[in-house]
DNA sequence: TCTGGGGTCCTAGGACCC
DNA sequence: TCTGGGGTCCTAGGACCC
């Protein structure tokens, strides 16, 4: 059984709780710190209740709500409290994971002795966030991730569902098939021109269907999404959480500017400061990463390009020079920039590098004994530990 | 004054090697 | 004179999530 957490407007509730004026008010949390030129990153439920959600703009935002509170994001604060709740978790579970920053996942079978029954669970955690941080979450229970997640979507907030073989197929029923994290706009769309417009209908479409039309890895995933019992193949497809964090794929940053521009200048100071950013972030987790990517974006359109370099990085100089020869190609490069990114793949670990840095001297090592041993003759250099029994030593 | 910034995974085709 | 197949790495683009 999966008991996973949905924290309610994380950023929102946080700043609320420590700035207590903001308690009881449409608060807004921008992406960046500036009023306008900025999206919702989060809202309060007093703010939802104007129409205000997270993704929209604040400029959209503020008009539907113009008394609102404005909050610039603040990720670190985020990431504390975050981390604070990561660690209280450990009480209720040994098995604890941390998907996102306000979402959690617990394995709770056989605790029931403990801590009771599944429901009675998802309230003590529930009760003890909120006595701990003044946070109000949402918890599903289920025997897969993605229903306990499906779970917390559509109680929320403050809700506490538990999904089983009993009551799941009364819970789906005429359940819009968007709900599902995992089927977007895109999916969502193909689904319904084959006649799907719900999860029931999702779970009573055959397999073939689904499979040739999506094939075989997004149709097998469609059909037992809403299904409790998995094969090995989904439990490696992501109906389960991650089981350990397996570090960062990738490192990025992105900037758009106030309006579009053609000003190499302009643009060329933009890829320096994004890829100090970027290698300075690399080297604080100790990550060095062979792949530059350079995106740029338009109006209407953008474009990826990346290449993959023989030796990584994480020079801030070195990323800038990889990410100009790309921009520098012009293939595929539009000309008038709005926004651009520079990110770097490929990561390695410091720890490998080093690792393989003292293989490296290690093999120089065994390399330069072995070229003394061929010239002045075998055990001439040898281990200390074995000196004692060293047949060129005499003594 | 008019849309952020951070990511992940999947697919498909081309190049290259054995 | 004519023709295979498996595997890896790389790139571009699409879809999705918070």
């Amino acid at each position: 059984m999966i008991l996973h957490i949905d924290m309610d407007a994380f950023f929102a509730s946080v700043e609320q709780q420590i700035n207590p004026a903001l308690r009881g008010k449409p608060v807004i949390v921008g992406s960046r710190d500036k009023k306008y030129h900025t999206v919702v990153a989060a809202a309060s439920y007093e703010a939802k209740a104007y129409g205000v959600h997270s993704g929209m703009s604040s400029y959209e935002a503020l008009k539907i709500c113009p008394h609102a509170e404005f909050v610039a994001c603040d990720t670190a604060k985020y990431t504390y409290v975050s981390r604070e709740i990561f660690s209280l978790l450990h009480n209720y579970s040994p098995y604890v994971e941390h998907s996102t920053i306000d979402e959690f996942d617990l394995k709770i079978d056989g605790l029931e002795p403990l801590f009771g029954a599944f429901l009675e669970q998802g309230k003590a955690i529930k009760k003890r966030i909120r006595e701990a941080f003044g946070l109000n979450c949402s918890v599903g229970i289920a025997p897969t991730w993605i229903l306990a997640k499906l779970g917390t979507k559509i109680r929320k907030p403050d809700g506490l569902i538990l999904i089983n073989d009993t009551n799941l197929d009364t819970i789906i029923k005429g359940l819009p098939i968007e709900k599902i994290c995992g089927i977007g706009p895109a999916l969502a769309a193909r689904l319904q021109t084959l006649g799907i417009f719900t999860c029931d209908q999702l779970k009573a479409a055959p397999e073939n269907i689904l499979t040739d039309n999506f094939g075989q890895s997004t149709g097998r995933w469609m059909y037992q999404v809403l299904r409790t019992e998995l094969s090995r193949f989904d439990l490696e497809n992501k109906v389960e959480p991650y089981t350990q964090n397996p570090g960062p794929k990738s490192i990025g940053h992105s900037y758009t500017l106030p309006r579009e521009t053609r000003d190499k200048n302009v643009i060329l100071a933009w890829l320096r400061m994004l890829s100090e950013m970027v290698a300075e972030r690399a080297r604080k987790g100790g990550w060095t990463g062979r792949t530059v990517s350079l995106w740029t974006s338009s109006k209407n359109e953008s474009s990826i390009r990346q290449k993959t370099y023989g030796l990584p990085t994480n020079d801030g100089w070195e990323i800038f020079t990889r990410s100009r020869a790309i921009l520098s190609q012009k293939k595929g490069i539009i000309s008038g920039v709005r926004a651009l990114g520079v990110s770097l793949s490929g990561l390695i670990s410091d720890c490998a590098l080093s690792l393989l840095t003292e293989q490296k001297k290690r093999e120089a090592l065994l390399c330069a004994m072995d070229q003394v041993n061929a010239r002045y003759g075998d055990w001439t250099l040898s281990p200390a530990v074995l000196s004692h029994i060293n047949p060129r030593n005499t003594n």
